[in-house]
DNA sequence: GTGGTCTAGACCACC
DNA sequence: GTGGTCTAGACCACG
């Protein structure tokens, strides 16, 4: 798995990274069991606070993506959202909304609009 | 055109407006040369610091998406992306790829997805 | 609100003050909207590092305790628990079963336990 | 007797195994005279590091818990609270408002949780 | 070795 | 003024 850090982006460091854990997952490229890089090891690498790397990890943690066993290491938890339908389905209509705000303000028709995400789908790991 | 702030978010107020008033622009409730609210006006209504309200319309003049008349008011401008297309698509696509993370997160299928964001395309006012 | 740390605790003092905060709020002395201390104050009187403090209220607000308005502070937010009812029901069933435990292993008879919680549960705010 | 350890969680495995201990002796399904597993086997079936396990048994033996007979094993205790009424009351009503705490901020109501707690206490083994 | 906690202090964004 | 982020570095607990 690749981190990488933009420290130009107005997006926080740790949040950046914890994006980039999400993404991972929901391809599939790391799935339930594999374990990440240690806090020191990916501070070292990517040349940031071994504090802002623990951030990420304990965000994660307590949103049930990661879970962490000290002295062994940190690794990606079982699936599983634990949130009502009506809060996960709240929270996914916001993002399609922002989305499509976007998408208009870019002056893309709904087809265009409707292909993008449709090839975009095909690599995701969804379930079934 | 109504505005609401939501100050449990994170997102900061004046940007929670300005993507208020792209979404309104992107549903065609608001279209070139509609005037919006003053700035001390809209203070007001929504209870918030003047400074916050000019810090949004500043932003979105910046953006080409408003244009002020000193004396006169705040009005939309005149559509017209200037950016070119990879770019357009870059962001685009950028934009759909953490949808989706949060839609497999969020334990929603591939068809739950598509059904929902269907579903909010009719609500937004579409480049023929 | 009164606070207050222990550093002779193996809990540590982020952790203290969270359950302090809960504590308040389930027992109707802090309730939706009031406004707790700065980190900057808290930190002052309690004699503890700021960023301890910022620990504590920014887990409490991802649990949906708190919520924080940059500018203005940190305020308690509305109830209600996002979480979905087996997932809620496991912990409680874990927290009471902990609590037998002692209570057995401290050598309270079952009616003397009952009697305890039974008194205890007045002071507390209940949903209805 | 069954050992689980549970290593997403963030309560060390020592003191997941501690409290099983605990657990088992309240709910009568160990009693005094008892043998537990010794520390080597219980290290191969839980593939756990054997340092681990001795630090458990270490802990309940200085709490009082269990007993090592060198050569023998480890047997639980006889068992006799030294500890004064007022102390044991105060340990357990700190438990009981923690508990209370969590619940409300579950948003069960008091039925439910005195419900609850009534089906648990069926599983215990109660001084009379 | 691993992660967790805390301090000290800097700089930024928001209001 | 408020909170948010990041760094640097110390010390502890766990396996």
């Amino acid at each position: 798995m690749e981190f990488a850090v933009n420290t130009s982006d107005r997006e926080p460091i740790y949040r950046q990274l914890a994006e980039q854990v999400r993404a991972a997952i929901a391809r599939g490229q790391l799935t339930a069991g594999d374990r990440l890089p240690s806090v020191r090891e990916l501070s070292r690498t990517l040349v940031v606070n071994p504090n802002t790397i623990a951030r990420t990890y304990t965000d994660l943690e307590r949103e049930g993506v990661l879970h962490t066993r000290p002295g062994l290491g940190v690794f990606v938890a079982a699936p599983g959202s634990e949130l009502t339908r009506p809060v996960r389905k709240k929270r996914l209509v916001e993002r399609i909304d922002g989305l499509l705000t976007e998408a208009v303000h870019l002056a893309f028709t709904r087809d265009e609009t409707r292909e993008l995400i449709e090839d975009r789908m095909t690599q995701f790991q969804w379930k079934t």
